[in-house]
DNA sequence: CTATTACCTACTATGTCAATAGGTTATTAT
DNA sequence: ATAATAACCTATTGACATAGTAGGTAATAG
């Protein structure tokens, strides 16, 4: 299951893709245009920011901007970046200890299958793909 | 993320296809096989049984059956059934309150793609595709 | 009648999710 | 300067899910 902190992230990046020419945009705007609390976005686009995704600018005037084009990013690494793995069970989540019974495990390809199967359709997937196309 | 529930059911399934040609063999089998808290796969059998993908028996000599032959199966009826959903997100759940913004959202198309994607992936993987082909 | 097995209800510790609350620091327009 | 704006920071909360544990009752075969 995807959480709201990969979905609403998804949708901050969208909303500066699309608003948000080489001009900062105030989280406030974003909050009403998406209609998600604030405060709660607050948290989400923290993490944005640490991972190197999105810049911030203090002050009057300041805002969110995204640190590339929209054709540079990939849903997968949003979602990668605000879930901390993009991975459906636990035993192939990133920081997991090596499950002992993982030769024996007759399951684990199904995942491991399933695994990729979702990684290359995130890593697939552009924010310029998402971006409404509107002239 | 696909929990436990969902897990161990997969491996009680594939391990009463591979052990129980017709008889009946009991969770305390299962759980020594599978190292698996025989009180926990309580839990999940229970809801297997209530499914009806399976029979349990009581008494000496009783234990649990599959009802179908394995080829009749499918990894995503499984994960369904114990997992309440297959979805990766809560909009589109079984039982979700209708969005109201589902309209204006720009992200779920990428949701239902990827919704489309699982259940057509999990779907697709019969009981007999994964098991263990010994003669 | 006894061993075995399923079946049933209840409980619990831990953690995550989705926020909320209230403040501090930085920057710009007036 | 100063007021307004906006990011940034720490802490807390209620609700719920997860992954079990505990202890019992009912059914059945030998």
């Amino acid at each position: 299951m995807i959480s709201t902190r990969g979905r609403y992230a998804i949708k901050v990046m969208l909303d500066l893709a699309e608003n948000g020419k080489d001009k900062c945009i105030p989280l406030k705007d974003i909050a009403e245009r998406q209609q998600i609390s604030k405060k709660y976005l607050e948290i989400i686009v923290k993490d944005l920011v640490a991972g190197g995704l999105l810049t911030g600018t203090s002050g009057k005037g300041g805002g969110y901007k995204l640190v590339r084009s929209p054709e540079e990013y990939t849903a997968g690494e949003i979602i990668e970046l605000m879930e901390g793995s993009l991975t459906a069970v636990a035993c192939l989540a990133s920081g997991a200890a090596p499950c002992p019974r993982a030769d024996k495990c007759e399951t684990l390809p199904l995942w491991v299958e399933y695994d990729k199967l979702t990684h290359d359709f995130f890593y697939s997937k552009r924010l310029s793909d998402l971006m409404n196309k509107k002239p």
